[in-house]
DNA sequence: ACCTGAACACCGTTCAAGT
DNA sequence: ACCTGAACACCGTTCAAGT
């Protein structure tokens, strides 16, 4: 549903000479795909580049930096998230819905949520599902600080679940996964604790019944 | 109290021709005091070795790649705060006395928990924590599945408020920073709300809320 | 206004060569 | 065993120059 630009004058989008044709808003999509296909570390400036058949300062010229870039690229898929409908009837039933849209969407492009946790923009990542958040409180009765205060627990739950959730056990020497760390720990603790902190834990359960948990605090029934 | 190497031969430990009598653990106390110093970019091989008067390729021969460095920092991070003693007289108490550890020891050294947060290295920051953590909750009487569970939500709550805590404002465009995005949507909002969202959120505050409500649903009284 | 080739100063990493 | 100088292939960024 976003508004989509008009086709470029049919004379300049014949990409002859040194006119490309080449908008902001095609370097932004260009490089928001290359995330997606190749990971938060693809994104580089000469490999957009030759993505897009152009050189590289083309980029610098559309958008200025590298910061700009991924700070661009996290808010057009904010704003392709934001496309989602919350759901249900009651107050925390809509409320538990629009959570769950930002839990399972950062999980579903899990480089580009990655890409804004290694940069710090989760914010801007997950600001319209914030505002659709916000808006479901307010329904429910909220406002003011008591519903900025309800905003911010229900986002640190699901934050917190997806700090768990995207860290790459690949991508660290074997002997500092959290399994091998368990396994090799001289902690006091007991052996059915400890194989149950070494097997793979059921995140989007734990998270699911810690939101759940939190909306009940705060959201009247 | 960690086990400090013998000092090295005295012949050795005179820095003449090319010995420099440099340790494994030398280099990585180094990387991390120039982490905590200058902040997790200005860890680079270069610097580090410039720090310790040394060619680029000796911190490769003492700990073979940035990864491992970065692996071998963290973990001395995480021994140190290992130290923290946990306190209280219930269990609760103590439950919460070793999760306020990671919290706050997080926050004190906040660049060095961004070098874990970006690096994904973050279980391994906390490990020693988390095990003090377990211990409590074992000791509160909770076992296998059902303490991992604990640890785990705990963890959940302090992780996700340190991604909202971490994140650099001045680190991308003004535009996008949290209190504009709040200020600029168009989304409606009460003007009460509006207001609360923008302004910088209690996050030491809600935490402790978030940890005490998790820790008396798992930890009985 | 839009795009390029060529260069700059960095980065992680390797490797033959020294002692 | 330990350390170095020099090089490699990358990276973000800039800039004079083109149309």
């Amino acid at each position: 549903m976003a508004k989509t630009a008009p086709p470029p004058d049919p004379d300049t989008s014949v990409r002859s000479g040194r006119r490309t044709g080449l908008d902001r808003e095609d370097v932004v999509a260009a490089a928001l795909d290359l995330v997606e296909r190749e990971g938060a570390a693809a994104l580089t400036m000469r490999a957009l580049a030759t993505d897009l058949g152009v050189g590289t300062p083309t980029i610098y010229w559309h958008v200025g930096s590298r910061d700009e870039l991924v700070a661009a690229v996290i808010g057009l898929q904010a704003d392709r998230l934001a496309e989602q409908e919350v759901v249900g009837r009651t107050a925390r039933e809509r409320v538990f819905s629009a959570a769950r849209h930002i839990w399972s969407s950062s999980i579903e492009h899990r480089a580009t949520t990655s890409l804004a946790h290694q940069t710090g923009t989760t914010s801007l990542l997950a600001h319209r599902l914030e505002a659709a958040l916000v808006i479901e409180l307010e329904a429910a009765g909220l406002t003011g600080q008591v519903a900025a205060d309800a905003a911010r627990a229900i986002l640190m739950t699901v934050g917190g679940a997806l700090v768990l959730a995207l860290r790459d056990p690949a991508g660290y020497p074997a002997e500092y996964r959290p399994d091998a760390l368990w396994a090799d720990s001289d902690a006091p603790i007991d052996p059915a604790t400890r194989a149950a902190l070494c097997a793979h834990p059921d995140l989007d359960g734990i998270s699911a019944t810690m939101l759940q948990a939190v909306i009940d605090h705060y959201v009247p029934a």
